[in-house]
DNA sequence: CTCGCATCTGACAACGTTGTCCAGGCTCTA
DNA sequence: TAGAGCCTGGACAACGTTGTCAGATGCGAG
């Protein structure tokens, strides 16, 4: 060997700050590059002598190995990508999470976005992670068409979506059972006596929101109530709307004597409208909230589990990942009624 | 140009499933590799007619640009890792949305992991995220030894660490003013005229704990009360232990008449308690929690605004990457003493 | 008509790693 | 002692992109 390239490391050609290569490694140790790879790698074939001698360069030089580079020649990059709607929503936390720890358990990272709920920057981010060449995909659709991961499916990026369908593709799904969770809710207002129920929930394009109300309807029709149309909030996003919503159907004729709720954030803001009345009214909210059984009355909800959303998700990404192609599925995960109080008033007024 | 190669696109060499790359848009084109960096890139210099070749060839293959090979020719990756302790608490959701924000304006993804309150795991995280060469990292300690980044730094990972501070190495922090707001919380209890004030955190060799608890001291030795053993609690960790620490203080001889909580798992366990008793108990808890005011009587706390460490976090990494070396800083951010009730009952029993 | 200049294009190397393959040295046996 | 076989180590190409640089093309002026 030369004696200029054993002096390599003495001029690193810098780029990433001044970051050694395994050819620095190698110039270093003496050995050739090849066999500072099968060090790093812990591939068989190199004597203890050798390794030693390796493993002191890659100390004394502060070398870590460039996992672009690796990726790049590898093709996998052991790293997938959530795109879900809003981190700060304490649903999404525990979802993340449970997605997170399925991918450390087959050693990939996580990268995830917020689409902020907008279709656009859902396939911006979508795309974007694509682009990085993330082995497999996480989304909670945000838009209702999908056909632009087309491409990237067939490409391989293993896809599954979570919460919400899919729009305009086939493709592995996992939801709750907003349907059953809703009409179940409202069953149980019913068996309470309660036959003015409201319904306060998001905009039906959005899946979630129309199953749900799909099944407030249903359990109504199933009771044989006719349902008004001023008991029925659609649409109600920002805390004043969901406010005057419910003021609406406490306040107007036929007033409600119980509320159904369709999600966390509408449940939070119609226990402060009710918080500031004297007439109790019953109310059964989707999704389960924290501290909801230190409230008076403590609130009664259908709860769904968003880390086992998220474990199924993830499972399943890697289960597309590791072999075989599957045929995309459906899975649908049960919602639990947990009675603390709320739910269980009767009517009055 | 021969036809063998204008043909590229029929035999493309799979790695990524069967992706196309620049040189396969180049042969269906039938321009060089170089013109389809340069539109893709947006580059000038490229005319009308060839983009539009070039562009009809991008998508009829579906090509979409590997960013791997980019990040390796480049030398940056337009990423960024944050390393937390728990993304499903919801003290970090919302910081690291905010984190996500400001990566995004500067155009960079996020790259998250949770070290669940492990300094192995955190270490291992870090350092897994260097390896793929994230421009910069946001870090929130559960260790308190970070020497192991020093390579790394040096190297030119910009690094900012919020919440608690860095171990033994000399970087940017962003911290919430713990000492400050716990020694405000307990003196606002002072000011109310409780003498026998109890202390539950978690344990002191985390940062916050730490100087919560000085806080606290330093508020009763300021009022010149001195501090029975008995009530301080440190390192309740589970709710269980958080239960007997508070029934101990509440019960034991001379019990206490309001209790300071350090977090808000804390806070939580404790309002849970205190509610299963007849004499009122005035509470201050360290962090806000949501439903705080809908609670009988509302919960006051010293709260932290979560999203502003993490923006001012992201924004100092930034500040670091774009330009200039700036010498280490340690911000302190403001906490905010807000009043619901718990907090100014009176001393009872 | 030719020269010079500006504009557009493409060949080539490089980024840092891993897979392939072959060379050289060793041990073991005949 | 020679030959076979094994083990270790290294040279080289490839992954897909971008930066450099030089060549080609077209246009206007002399």
């Amino acid at each position: 060997m030369p004696e200029t390239t054993r002096r390599a490391d003495q001029h690193l050609t810098s780029r990433y700050g001044n970051r050694p290569t395994m050819k620095d490694v190698a110039a270093r140790a003496g050995v050739g590059l090849k066999t500072v790879s099968r060090v790093v790698n812990g591939e068989a074939g190199v004597t203890p002598d050798t390794e030693r001698r390796v493993q002191e360069a890659i100390e004394a030089l502060g070398f870590r190995r460039n996992d672009s580079a690796r990726v790049l020649r590898k093709g996998r990059t052991a790293s997938i990508g959530l795109v879900l709607e809003d981190l700060a929503d304490p649903f999404y936390g525990p979802l993340s999470r449970a997605v997170e720890e399925v991918a450390r358990a087959h050693g990939a990272l996580l990268i995830n976005g917020s689409s902020a709920e907008d279709p656009d920057r859902e396939q911006e981010l979508a795309l974007a992670l694509c682009a990085r060449r993330v082995d497999g995909l996480v989304v909670i659709p945000a838009g209702d068409d999908h056909r632009y991961l087309e491409p990237e499916i067939r490409a391989g990026v293993a896809t599954v979506f979570v919460d919400r369908p899919a729009g305009r593709i086939d493709a592995d799904v996992v939801l709750s059972d907003n349907f059953g969770g809703a009409r179940d809710g409202v069953a149980h207002l019913i068996a309470r006596g309660h036959r003015r129920i409201g319904f306060i929930g998001d905009m039906p394009r959005i899946h979630t929101a129309a199953e749900r109300l799909r099944g407030y309807r249903t359990a109504m029709e199933d009771a044989g109530i006719s349902v008004a149309d001023r008991w029925m909030s659609l649409g109600a996003t920002s805390p004043e709307r969901v406010r005057r919503a419910a003021e609406d159907m406490l306040d107007g004729p036929d007033p409600v004597t119980a509320v159904f709720t369709g999600n966390n954030r509408v449940t939070v803001t119609v226990i402060r409208v009710l918080a500031e009345r004297s007439r109790p009214v019953a109310l059964v909210g989707f999704d389960d909230i924290e501290l909801a059984d230190l409230l008076q009355p403590g609130v009664t909800v259908v709860a769904q589990d968003a880390a086992a959303l998220g474990r199924t998700a993830a499972e399943r990404l890697f289960r597309q990942l590791d072999g075989s192609l599957l045929a995309p599925e459906r899975i649908e995960l049960p919602t639990r009624l947990i009675t603390r109080g709320s739910g269980e008033l009767p009517p009055a007024g």
